[in-house]
DNA sequence: CAATCTTATCCGCTTATGCGGATCTATGTC
DNA sequence: GACATAGATCCGCATAAGCGGATAAGATTG
């Protein structure tokens, strides 16, 4: 559950997603980024580290020079429906505790209203 | 893409991750969530509220009760795949603007390191 | 209308997060 | 080793967002 609200918010930042719509082009390097985006390195480093910690893209070094790539697992993320997402998400741990708690719940409330 | 990181943002947190769950499991009111969650009052309606201005939930009201399901064009989205999601995603002004100014800038670039 | 119940919103506080300049680290060349 | 370049990280600042108690608002009943 955690790592899902985790991968939510690496989305949840509009140049994030930007990022990772150029990445979704191809490999890219820091400069590239900058470039297109006219955003200063670091903004752009930091953006990159947030979305590589949330495993969403790789790196690799060649010489000064660090390119970016969207993570492999992803294209298998992207052949995922919303509905099998969601049924993960339906299956964490905590979704379950919630679940048996609300049939305690409802079982009490049994057509009456709040307690 | 502004609309697309909101989205995102409403579902990166914990508390609204399973609230979303257990909505799926039919419509709930306030006092169901609060009793299950083990939440104060204002804590869920706050999210609630948050996930209502996404556009992720709606609401009746029924005397005093609130009730609040997943919006009815979510079992659409569901049907999308990430592929279907990215791709609306890549055809947002803003990412295109971004892919214009990537090639001006990969073809001034042209097999030289970064300008 | 007052009292009661449910819920939305306000409020003060704490924590998280975004920003960009400065600085540190890694790599390459002379 | 000195110097240059690219990029990661630190730092201070501003803003956003999460929390829960208090209060305001909506609905119902006597």
């Amino acid at each position: 559950m955690k790592k899902f609200a985790m991968t939510f918010k690496a989305l949840s930042d509009e140049t994030r997603l930007r990022i990772l719509s150029l990445l979704n082009q191809g490999e890219l390097c820091v400069c590239d980024l900058m470039a297109v985006l006219q955003l200063p390195q670091s903004t752009v480093s930091r953006h990159l580290a947030y979305l590589r910690n949330a495993n969403l893209i790789s790196d690799r070094r060649e010489g000064v020079w660090m390119y970016y790539r969207l993570e492999e697992k992803l294209p298998t993320l992207e052949e995922q429906s919303w509905e099998s997402l969601f049924s993960q998400l339906l299956k964490q741990e905590q979704a379950e505790k919630d679940f048996v708690e609300l049939k305690h719940y409802l079982a009490e409330k049994k057509g009456t209203r709040c307690v």
